[in-house]
DNA sequence: CAGTCAGGTTAGCTGCTGTTAACAACGCGC
DNA sequence: GCGCGTTGTTAACAGCAGCTAACCTGACTG
């Protein structure tokens, strides 16, 4: 059935892919055995490697996805009427919505083979260029590397949240794009 | 020579603990054997069991001399005339001077037996509360939910600095000042 | 000068983990 | 109903990594 089939086939995936990254966000990639992701899917082991050529393809999927879906939203983004506010907005989002592939995105990028690597790295660096333009829009006087570290520094803070937790998604939402917007004025001010 | 002991000892102690915590950070844990260690320091595999007990020991000591660290320069910071300031600028030093330090202890607390994870999380709370205290005495209108979550949104955008380094320390460190203070201010506004 | 001990060395064991092989069952098109 | 592709299963393999054992050496100490 090429309906079933079209579906059934990527939710099998997508299924492993969510299993296997919330085990990585809290043991570690190398903290997870083949076996653990099978039984988290309630299959056994082996099974995996009818969806994934390997482990590795595993996390490598998993992280040029995450960079994909952050520099594909950005993108989105970018012709707003204040893109900065929405570019932390949506960096909040997704941050609150998805802490294990946050963590995992932060933690493994070494993990992945150095062509992945390059990849994901690139598609980053273009999503930390809609941040840098978006910044230097709002606050003129910043020079490009300062944008581009104030940039860094605020995805830090946003991704804070998997490690704390502490407030409930509306009100940790107001408190990160607050805090967010507070940093990224602080520029003003310094220069 | 009583002298010579006193101070060599540790240090060939030291000298593989920094070792260690540079692959770490780079490549994590278990990417690094206990051979890359020893090379690391000159030394073959093996000899390091003269020093540690196991690779695990070097992690635990590790961890655990890092929150130690924390807690008594922010403890020392406590009664200073404008605590918060203080501190920012404690923490800006620390991860601008020991990035590799700031990146294993992001990632690997995980790595740790249980009851060497409880040790340095209570270690790691204690410093949360110095925060705590530094920002509600700051901005008394915040809760103190809301003072944990922002304590540990600062500490991710001050830790971010590993990531980023684009500025060289002298700028950097201004920039994340200022931002963690921004941040913080962000507070008052808010609520 | 003899003995001890800290701090190395290399060889080897053991357990774990990713991966593959060989086989089974189920559903579907012809 | 027959074959075949998909998706499982279990058993086994191979390689690696942490750790131990056995041995060596050089510097102090009595």
């Amino acid at each position: 059935m090429t309906l079933a089939e079209d579906t059934a086939r990527p939710a099998r995936r997508e299924q492993i892919l969510d299993a296997a990254a919330g085990l990585f966000a809290t043991h570690g990639y190398h903290g997870v055995g083949i076996d653990d992701i099978g039984a988290a899917v309630g299959i056994s082991g082996p099974a995996l490697y009818r969806h994934f050529r390997s482990k590795d393809a595993m996390l490598s999927e998993m992280l040029t996805a995450i960079s994909d879906r952050l520099w594909a939203g950005g993108q989105q983004r970018r012709a707003a009427e204040d893109p900065l506010r929405e570019l932390i907005a949506f960096h909040v989002d997704f941050a609150l919505d998805n802490p294990a592939l946050i963590v995992v995105q932060e933690r493994n990028l070494a993990h992945l083979t150095e062509s992945d690597r390059k990849r994901v790295r690139a598609q980053q660096r273009r999503y930390v260029e809609l941040w840098v333009e978006a910044i230097r829009a709002t606050i003129p006087e910043t020079g490009e590397l300062t944008a581009r570290a104030a940039a860094h520094a605020v995805f830090g803070l946003i991704n804070s949240t998997p490690h704390s937790r502490l407030l409930g998604r509306g009100r940790m939402a107001e408190l990160l794009t607050a805090m967010a917007l507070g940093a990224i004025e602080s520029l003003a001010a310094g220069d």
